[in-house]
DNA sequence: ATCGACGCTTACGCGAACGTCAATTTCACG
DNA sequence: CGTGAAATTGACGTTCGCGTAAGCGTCGAT
């Protein structure tokens, strides 16, 4: 008969290491990321940000690339409860739009703290063009948002696909240019982008005379 | 005294194969960097796709970097002078909004016409994310343009940097969704574009009841 | 027809990053 | 403690792409 071996439960000292360099690898590749780009990126320079061997990085993942994965799905997991608890607060069709793109630009926002105390001139933002399941979920799930409080507030989309595509478009050059001021003003781009959105260039500017 | 030598015109032998091997080149390396991407293609990637030898790519180019930023001004040059036209037959605020997405989805099309009609799936397109001056130069342009033509139609834009950035971002997420359809709806999609930035989602949306 | 210059080719050495693995340290459990 | 399993270390060999340069063929001027 096999003998099942009693293992430490997950608060044991391995437990704990193993979480924590797993968190070191993931905090110095978001920081290299952030400093020279992904596609510069060695395995070596980020295990060379943690007091780790090289070696070890292979414990935890295959390469830089699945690395790079785990960031983005950790992103969005963060992301994706806010969406939902906007989702489930709004209670109309402007509310939705206000509030989700002032969850995301907040949530840029602290996804980008370091490099933005940092100073550093022209960084290369994380998240930029990521094209994983995860996006397509997010996507998804903004689509079907759209559609179903539109509905509620008895408007047709012709395309929401197209859409959601534009919205999403708005926010990401949006919170790219968001991030370049200081300091960067998060509601102010939000509620720039909820008035595009909604009323479109009649709603940005009133007319002078 | 230095004898200055006469040399062959633009159209001897030497310099037209000098032209051809240039825009092998070239052509090759739109074809890798939409099949692989640019991050996973290498020099000898490109070269092997054109009859040239290793060695004479670097009679023409330094790098693959280089390479790609000749792709992208490449484009950029062509782009421009659409602009151009656009602002200067436009009568109206709503006139070069809408020339401007036509403009820019045809451009789109016609550069990925390749990619389209081979029809292979999720192929990364060429232009994503650039950042060179000649993409900031554009940026200029467009917002330029849009306080211009923004002040002759008598509308005061509050932030013409943000309006911009919203209209690009619009541009760049429709046109990727835009080139997943078949048949590629160019019409459709800048008549989106335009109707959205102009009165945004009331716009696009008419009330049902 | 000759000859010099130009440009293409091929093969080579270099350096960087990779992934592995034997040795070593650390931890869990009796 | 003592012991075995688990995890870490860091040096090592390998692979891969780069850029160069000597050799060779071709073009063009006289």
């Amino acid at each position: 008969m096999t003998s099942i071996a009693k293992v430490s439960g997950p608060d044991g000292k391995r437990a704990q290491t193993k979480a924590a360099n797993r968190q070191a690898i993931l905090a110095a590749a978001r920081q290299v990321f952030a400093r020279i780009g992904f596609d510069a990126t060695t395995v070596r320079d980020i295990i060379r940000e943690t007091d780790l061997a090289a070696g070890t990085f292979y414990n935890y993942f295959r390469s830089k690339e699945e690395v790079f994965e785990a960031i983005a799905n950790e992103s969005a997991r963060r992301f994706r409860p806010m969406l939902q608890m906007v989702r489930e607060k709004a209670q109309s069709f402007e509310e939705y739009i206000q509030a989700a793109y002032g969850a995301y630009f907040t949530f840029l926002q602290t996804e980008n703290e370091d490099a933005i105390s940092s100073g550093a001139p022209h960084m290369a933002l994380i998240g930029v063009r990521v094209d994983t399941p995860e996006m397509h979920a997010i996507f998804d799930e903004i689509r079907m948002d759209l559609e179903q409080v539109a509905q509620t507030a008895n408007i047709s989309l012709e395309d929401s696909e197209y859409l959601t595509a534009a919205a999403i478009g708005i926010a990401r050059e949006l919170g790219d240019h968001m991030l370049q001021r200081r300091p960067v003003d998060v509601e102010n781009a939000a509620r720039f982008a909820t008035t595009l959105l909604l009323d479109g260039v009649t709603g940005l500017a009133r007319q002078p005379n």
